[in-house]
DNA sequence: GACGCCATGAATGTCAGACAATTAAATGTC
DNA sequence: GACATTTAATTGTCTGACATTCATGGCGTC
């Protein structure tokens, strides 16, 4: 019996209400909603609390609302980006706040990653492989900050997950790589590991192009490998200070 | 000019204040915010406003609000319970409108789901074996309703990717999975297909007790042959009808 | 008739003030 | 010390008002 919820409120009780009117198709993308004085008489609440209620789901962006005449709250189209913008948010939250280590979290996007090499190989367009290439460039300018190479490599990532032409898996892949960015942020990223990194992006864009799922798939356990060495040291350097 | 956010509402602003508190670190897990009267005039903004953007926040489950002196709103500490619904939430709504092929979510999942077999043949406990056993007996019930037999065909595969003893892995995986199964509902299931998805689950289960990698991946290459043939067929149907 | 301007009305956004409900802590009582 | 009562702080809800936004339609001018 962890959450009694005893009194759940009556603006939360009213957006579940409509959430389900909503994810269970009773309302579909582009209806809208009645204005809010007519939500408040037709579920016996006042005006203030229709609000909150449209606000939670607003948060979700299960609605939108418009001003002015002819405006009011619509059912939203939720598209991949603001998608995947929420899965970041929940996931680096939960990341951050439930003491994980480094190696598990590593482990787990790498394991996710790999998912899509197979589908990449085989699909991978030639548009795709100059964004990873030109990354790489990026990722080897000798004055580049480490917030901008841990951005870079995001960018190389998300090009990688994309080869998969799968819109679903680029949707979940690019959520869990980009909720690792916090934790990428942590490290310190030397010339030598740099240089290191930017070896296996290499191997992977070559596996790619000579669609070699095997080779791929190589570059990305040695990432991993070494990604979680790093990981490690950072953390060994930080316990001892 | 599709969106020009010209006014953003001063409680979407308010939240947006707060939420960037939390996810930076200047709210910890377990902190409790101003009162709403002190927020109110913290930021010279009504009460009401002060609310809206609170409920949105609870909608992220952001925090958490509690009544009663020395109540107010804390921060929330996100378990992967909470996480996950909210991403199934998310991720189902993705899937329902933007009129994804059946085909493409299903390799999607697929995708992700075997991301897990070589780490799960390595782990799996005799606990987890056991519970997918259980659910291999609850789908052989032979008056099993569809929706029975998805619930339980989910609950399997929850339990194939627990294996992985990774618990962001599972994380990410089980909302990939649940999120898939309004979808499957949408298909009828035979007792022949019934038969052929027990069959393959069988083959899982004995895999991951040899620890045979290739086995249970193909086990799962299979499946998802087998559950796209079965959506293939279910959309001629209704085609023709 | 065509064009531009403005009033209108409907809707959301915001405010102020009040009261109800809840709850932990302080206080009183035995 | 154990138990009942009061108290104060805080969220939850309601009411009524006003501000702001914006599509529509009417009006006047050319």
């Amino acid at each position: 019996m962890k959450n009694q919820t005893s009194t759940p409120s009556l603006s939360a009780t009213l957006a579940d209400t409509i959430r389900a009117d909503i994810v269970e198709g009773r309302l579909l993308v582009g209806d809208r909603l009645p204005s809010e004085a007519e939500l408040a008489e037709q579920h016996g609440v006042s005006r203030a609390t229709v609000r909150e209620a449209l606000k939670r789901l607003a948060a979700q962006s299960l609605i939108r609302t418009e001003r002015g005449a002819f405006g009011g709250a619509f059912v939203n189209h939720l598209s991949y980006e603001e998608a995947r913008a929420q899965q970041v948010t929940t996931s680096t939250l939960l990341l951050g706040m439930n003491a994980i280590s480094f190696q598990v979290a590593c482990e787990a996007r790498y394991a996710l990653e790999r998912s899509c090499t197979s589908l990449a190989a085989e699909r991978r367009t030639d548009a795709l492989l100059d964004t990873m290439r030109k990354e790489i460039e990026t990722q080897s300018a000798p004055d580049l900050s480490d917030e901008a190479f841990c951005a870079s490599d995001v960018a190389f990532h998300r090009a990688l997950v994309d080869c998969a032409g799968n819109e679903v898996l680029s949707y979940h892949l690019a959520g869990s790589v980009e909720a690792m960015q916090p934790l990428m942020n942590m490290i310190t990223f030397t010339a030598r590991s740099r240089a290191e990194i930017i070896d296996l992006h290499r191997a992977i864009v070559s596996g790619l192009e000579r669609r070699d799922v095997a080779s791929v798939d190589r570059a990305l356990a040695t990432l991993e490998a070494y990604t979680i060495t790093l990981g490690q040291s950072v953390l060994k350097a930080r316990a001892t200070r």
